[in-house]
DNA sequence: TTAGTTTGTTGGTATATACCAGGAAACGAG
DNA sequence: CTCGTTTCCTGGTATATACCAACAAACTAA
């Protein structure tokens, strides 16, 4: 074995900081059980004077927390316990709305807006286009049991799909283009990132700025290799975990 | 009692708090070039002094550009602009290392340990093995610049290279182990996840505690369909993103 | 019953202060 | 010149306090 374990000896209660204390005891409440998913965790408040330490040191435990992923904030209510994650699975490209309702969970779709757009710079590029060209661009939020997990902004090149947005938008829309509009998906480019959310972003998900998600670029290509549809997803960073299939060797 | 409905202007510059105020000015800094990569920022006591804040005001702000990734702290030294990103393609699996220094980048490798040692349930299951087989296991960091990326621990199954590790680890062990012990590899299962780092995972990449990262799982199998080889790698979620490629249908 | 208000809780923002420990650069002695 | 000490700067931790706005539950009047 290594020896790189050398320096713990100290008494560990009292270099450990306090505020980290507190987060390793709570720690271990959540992944022994005695605080389940979604369970309301005590307040800054209660923490301070049942820990006899400041309010804002209970408060920099629980911020902690929240960076590491295990709890989450709402909004002037409270703090609770962060459920267990999502797998999307990038390399089958499956909808995720169908994927996740096999499994049994349900995902509830919240259209936030949609309508038709022109194309910007950064957009044209990525889907070869001229600036200008009209896109459906549409907003929606993934919710599974009322939980938000993530955002997703589509911009569909208009011209493959006549009169799109009249369709129900809570439903896959790979689905939707392939099935009314016979575009025929080929392969998707994806990218994935960590970074810091925007204020509506951070709003449509309900959490407070500051916080980081990871976001899924998603450029979409039918089987004329002419790309289509970009997406964008931002997920709660906590609740993400994406899983895919590299191929090296196909002949061996 | 009559509650009067204000129509009071709402000035954008009063109802946003101070702090995001300063991270918003900072930003526009980084973004305009003002603050370029690596650039030390104001101290906190220098915000606070020139802004007319108190320092937790101004500590709150640099805080939450650390969060967003736009800027790094080194303990006790001060606050910087963060690089740009490294990109690593998933789907190829060529090595990180061969990868950025055709770019013309350089990447430096630090062994940090490397052993001998029995592989664990977990470890076990994931690699198809009966617990307390050998496993080479050795973790590296990875820097560009001298700038730590990530941290990268690998287990690989002993008995498909034996004398493994009095080789030069400072180099891509999958190119190492096709050269000298004739692996093929086949396929790679890969998963992406945002978590809280550990403390030995902050401490090798300079980090505070807290921070959140983006781990990298890497199940590695060979042409016989067996895996040997499971890699988990700790990245700075701020300097990391990842591509791949998805695949639909491939005969239309 | 229902609609409206009150009250107490929560987290969010902000100030002022204090001490600690690590890093760096200036200083000073050999 | 080099090596060690001093001094200043940095962020890290911690306390005590204050007020605000959003929410929920309890209360109250129609």
């Amino acid at each position: 074995m290594s020896k790189d374990l050398m320096q713990l000896p100290k008494t560990e209660a009292s270099t450990t900081p306090q505020y980290r204390q507190i987060v390793n005891s709570i720690r271990k409440d959540i992944s022994s059980g005695v605080l389940k998913e979604h369970a309301p965790l005590p307040s800054e408040r209660m923490i301070a004077e049942r820990q006899k330490v400041s309010r804002m040191t209970a408060r920099r435990a629980l911020e902690a927390l929240e960076l590491e992923g295990l709890v989450y904030s709402e909004h002037r209510r409270g703090r609770f316990v962060s459920p267990s994650r999502l797998t999307y699975d990038i390399s089958s490209m499956v909808s995720l709305a169908a994927h996740t309702q096999e499994k049994g969970n349900s995902l509830e779709i919240e259209v936030i807006s949609s309508a038709i757009a022109d194309a910007d710079t950064h957009v044209a590029s990525l889907l070869g286009i001229v600036p200008g060209t009209h896109l459906y661009q549409y907003t929606r939020v993934f919710r599974s049991k009322g939980h938000a997990i993530f955002v997703e902004t589509e911009h569909v090149v208009a011209s493959v799909c006549p009169n799109f947005l009249s369709h129900n938008l809570q439903q896959s829309t790979m689905k939707l283009l392939e099935r009314l509009h016979n575009v025929k998906t080929h392969h998707g480019d994806v990218k994935i990132r960590m970074r810091g959310m925007t204020a509506m972003e951070a709003q449509w998900l309900g959490l407070q700025e500051n916080h980081a998600g990871i976001e899924l670029e998603q450029l979409v290509y039918d089987t004329n290799n002419k790309p289509f549809c970009l997406g964008y997803q931002m997920w709660r960073g906590e609740l993400a975990e994406f899983s895919a299939r590299a191929i090296v060797n196909q002949n061996n």
